[in-house]
DNA sequence: GATGAATGAGATTTCATTCAT
DNA sequence: GATGAATGAAATCTCATTCAT
């Protein structure tokens, strides 16, 4: 009986809840991301989300509860990476070209995944649940093929621990963002952020490929 | 101070205050590593210190003044980096491998630094001074001419771009330290702490001597 | 309600706002019994009745004037106590009996008036308005009757204070409701709860009947 | 070292402490009996306590630990009730007067107590731990020597059942206490508080004598 | 120099109540 | 008549900092 609801009313008023839940989200994101777990402030997210601060603990729990939604919700992001078109035809150097940009891009694109990942490496992955390993480990499992084709191939040579590379790949892209302000102190200033991206996938490709000799 | 009372008792009170002022830092420097600025409760550090709060009140400022003094006494650390024994006759391939060695050692024994200029990185250097850059940059000077001498003797090809090898070392070095946690669960179980540490030693430096190909 | 839009909606509008108030009274009953005005939530009253909040509002102004209308409601039922059938032929003895054992079976079956009851005293009565005393005295003065009836008879003391009498009758039988946790730890547990029941109220008889004979 | 501590000091704020402590305690006591668990303020008991709101987080941990802390220290105040001067010589109707007349003159002079132990029995005894059983175990295995001292002695029928008459005992007494306000309506107005409390202890003593005997 | 008690400002969280539909 | 989202006020609780000794 009471089960029954205004056919059109409902939709606008669960349109609006999912409105706010978004907002929350995106706002926390941003100061989560920005400051981290401790640093940030509810009432700071609230404002920026223009929702009452009550809103948040209806839809979230509490402040922690919210900042493990932030984090699932952006490490699910990754999982774009892995559905980049690996095309077994193209060969190992090719495929790992295009795997290595594939990451630096996603990272490029996505300041805020890249601090969430830093705050939760420094917290320990306190709050990190399985999920990240799960989306993380299909598209390392693409590398993983790749590489093994390569050696297969004889391109690579055989005895790579490919654990530690994809380790290594991981540190060579991620550097480049989280120690983006020593970076720029370092190179040459005179370029602009697209052209010290390209130079730097370049060189990590290059590196990946041939190291310094 | 001014009016010193007794010869022999103020040697004594001095002694205590610079003992004082040494535990407090430490206790710092444990609590602010392990949790951030943030993070940090400057009850838990007094505790640490087994000292009355107040006296880190006394001798710090406040709190931000303190971090800040524990940046500063743990940043001057990575000096003793670039005192490794560079040897002009060994020739390039053992100076850099010596030299990624050092640097590889020196993270692995000051985890409380490489934690804290993880904090630093996120919070976007607030409080980081110039001092880092000083000294690293004197690390840097040297691999850049062992480096440039490995150029020059035909042993490293001469298009490398330097800052950002450097940069790439750094990346491979670190993020054994920073994501310890999520490594260890893709490495291999089955062994010690220290053989995984040299295992990835091995791996950094043949990556960097080779690359994968 | 003004403007009868349709002649035969208007009953089910009716009976559906009528059989939400009970929902309401009835779920409201049961939390504030359990939990007392300050330990009870609207949102779980509204829950329990499995409708919306904001027909609490609509249907009894606020918490408070809901609670009020709770004891009302309840305190009405004390009502059927004193229907109880007095009859002058069966003599003090039976009365006697008789009264009792139908004030403790009313508590047994009303446990959250009893509870109300308890809640309001704590309260020191703020919402309690005067209909308890009149109901309540209209059962105490039956008992009055029998007892002067008994009186005259010569089978009850002549100098019984009545007032203290009917007091302690109250008492006996409440603290059976009111205590029954305590009371459990202390009796046998070998029993079950209607064999308690039954066992209280005989002593209870036993204990009115040599007290005030 | 730092063990030493200034002789002259300490005890100065220890004292302090302590007396704030008791403050809060006295303050708590005074706001929860009269209010509850639920309807109770930290803010009030603060400023009761003529205290910082902080200090009581400091001492207590939170609300619900100070409400078992009152609970506590209240009931372990029972506990001076069967410090009571039995008798053996006396025989076992004075010991009963006198056991009946301190439990009584004890919750008149604890107003406290019996409200605290009304709000707990209202709540289920959810936070009232072991200790009230305990003593007041003491104090009615204390009833309970006398009471078979009287059987004994053929002065109380054999076939009394114990628990339950101490159970009486205690509804008789605490009546008066919790359902003060009714029963200053029923009763004789013209007479004084302490008339009034006598006149009702003579009627318990005589109820219980009458009534197990 | 050192201590423990105390505090005010501000953080998180809760709750009765109202708004828009 | 009914709904779910939203709110402001106030509650609990925390923390850097200061006071009195």
């Amino acid at each position: 009986m009471r089960i029954i609801k205004k056919k059109n009313s409902v939709p606008t008023d669960q349109c609006r809840a999912e409105e706010s839940k978004v907002r929350i989200l995106k706002a926390a994101t941003d100061i989560f991301s920005e400051k981290g777990l401790d640093g940030a402030r509810i009432d700071e997210i609230a404002e920026t989300a223009e929702i009452n601060k009550r809103m948040i603990y209806h839809y979230f729990g509490n402040k922690e509860d919210l900042y493990v939604e932030v984090l699932r919700s952006n490490l699910s992001k990754v999982g774009y990476v892995s559905s980049l078109d690996f095309d077994a035809a193209a060969g190992p150097r090719e495929n790992i070209r295009k795997a290595v940009s594939n990451y630096f891009h996603f990272l490029a694109g996505n300041e805020q995944f890249v601090r969430l990942i830093g705050w939760e490496a420094l917290n320990r992955g306190r709050y990190k649940d399985t999920l990240l390993y799960e989306v993380r480990n299909r598209y390392e499992e693409q590398i993983n093929d790749i590489l093994r084709a390569g050696i297969e191939e004889g391109l690579i040579k055989p005895d790579l621990d490919i654990a530690q590379t994809l380790l290594s790949i991981d540190a060579l892209c991620l550097i480049y963002f989280t120690h983006n302000e020593t970076f720029r102190r370092i190179a040459d200033c005179g370029i602009s952020q697209e052209e010290m991206m390209d130079k730097r996938l370049e060189h990590i490709i290059d590196f990946v490929f041939n190291g310094i000799m």
